[in-house]
DNA sequence: ATTGCTCATTAACAATTTATTAATATTAGA
DNA sequence: TCTAATATTAATAAATTGTTAATGAGCAAT
């Protein structure tokens, strides 16, 4: 696990409930990020990839329900919680309609001490499912190393873009299985987004002018899997 | 017990029922494929290996039951799950009349926390049964593991080509049956695609040439067998 | 605003492998 | 023995993947 101290994104138009939660998060150690409506918070996020998001429903550019949705709809922030603020308790249900994957809700007015023990709950549920997550995969001698986005061989760093990172990581949990195309385009794609045939092979291509050409082996007309070769 | 998301392939003509089903899933950490009838569900399947497949009963151009039936008669979807969909609780006595190798039955219209406990059931008492049935037949000298797409005798690696592979993979699934050049058609080739009857021939030549002249043996007038000589 | 990066994607084409056919030889079995 | 059914081989077709370079989006620094 991470020591980093726990990121938080607070998303309100008015500045102070923004000044007001953001004073307290800190207050419980929590790293606090802000954004003054969904468009900036969506931005944010992006650059500093919070553990959690505050988000009011109700903001102008766009609110906090459509925001979710868009990010939700990023594989960056699959499991990045998201928490609604909502005015009156009624919106609740309203919320929870639109299925946007919202992990809580906090009501209006707000009460700091309600507010940290909830954000406290989830962030601690949230700390001890990530230890038992494996986000380390070692393997002959790679070190892949999925919390740092980083490779190593021999100890010896290895930057790789994201895409690569994804197919490397995605091969080598499971050495010597073939994965196809198919399966790799819906696991690292993520639906909806279509890409030429090509465009798996050319990331084949640099990963393994990166990381070496004996790791990565194609299966003709089946697909590709992770293999140590020599 | 692979930390890979387990794949579900869903499968209706009707694109709203899909959708439904398949965001579902996906929020239970699923990953999903799907089809929108049964020619087009056999062709992913194949392609993706699901853990489970999810077949409305009544679709155009090849119905679930039927779709059933031709997975089910393939070595490679011996242990896959399948579930049904029926719009009424009567047609239950109807598709267990079919016999066709059914899990479960699921009622239309579809309740979302229903289903997913039905889905998590199966695949829960699927995941604990995973570690001990592989994905590999071993038999005489030969381990034949479809999951790495690679053949070894007496621990020597042999490389099939595709075709090659899955004539040995289905051959070898039931040693000693005699399967016919239509049925050996119907398992490896696409249907619509029509070949020579010298192709299979080809394949078995290839395939002896590798693996050794003692595996596959020839029964004049019907058709091949797996069957150790010597 | 401009410039210079990286990354993801695409297109075009090369290289390679695999699949299929056609032609001919061989064989098992009535 | 004779013949239909397979084997075999080599040539050709088809399919798949490899590779390179170009494009454009996004971002950060100037």
């Amino acid at each position: 696990m991470s020591n980093q101290k726990q990121k938080i994104l607070v998303v309100d138009d008015e500045a102070d409930i923004v000044e007001l939660i953001a004073y307290n998060l800190k207050r419980e150690g929590y790293q606090v990020y802000t954004a003054s409506n969904g468009q900036e918070a969506v931005t944010v996020a992006k650059k500093v990839m919070p553990d959690l998001i505050i988000l009011d429903v109700m903001m102008p550019k766009m609110d906090g329900i459509e925001a979710c949705r868009i990010m939700r709809a990023m594989p960056e922030f699959k499991s990045t919680f998201m928490v609604f603020l909502t005015a009156r308790s009624e919106e609740y249900s309203e919320i929870a309609g639109f299925n946007v994957g919202a992990d809580d809700y906090i009501a209006k007015p707000i009460k700091p001490r309600a507010l940290l023990s909830r954000i406290n709950a989830i962030l601690r549920r949230n700390a001890q499912q990530e230890d038992q997550v494996e986000n380390k995969l070692e393997i002959a001698d790679l070190v892949i190393d999925r919390e740092a986005f980083l490779v190593f061989r021999n100890g010896e760093k290895i930057v790789l873009a994201k895409k690569e990172f994804e197919l490397l990581f995605l091969l080598a949990s499971k050495p010597g299985k073939v994965y196809t195309r198919e399966v790799i385009l819906k696991n690292i794609w993520e639906d909806s987004v279509v890409v030429t045939n090509r465009t798996i092979d050319v990331h084949i291509r640099k990963l393994r002018e990166k990381i070496g050409e004996n790791y990565v082996a194609t299966v003709k007309g089946v697909g590709y899997k992770f293999e140590v070769t020599e």
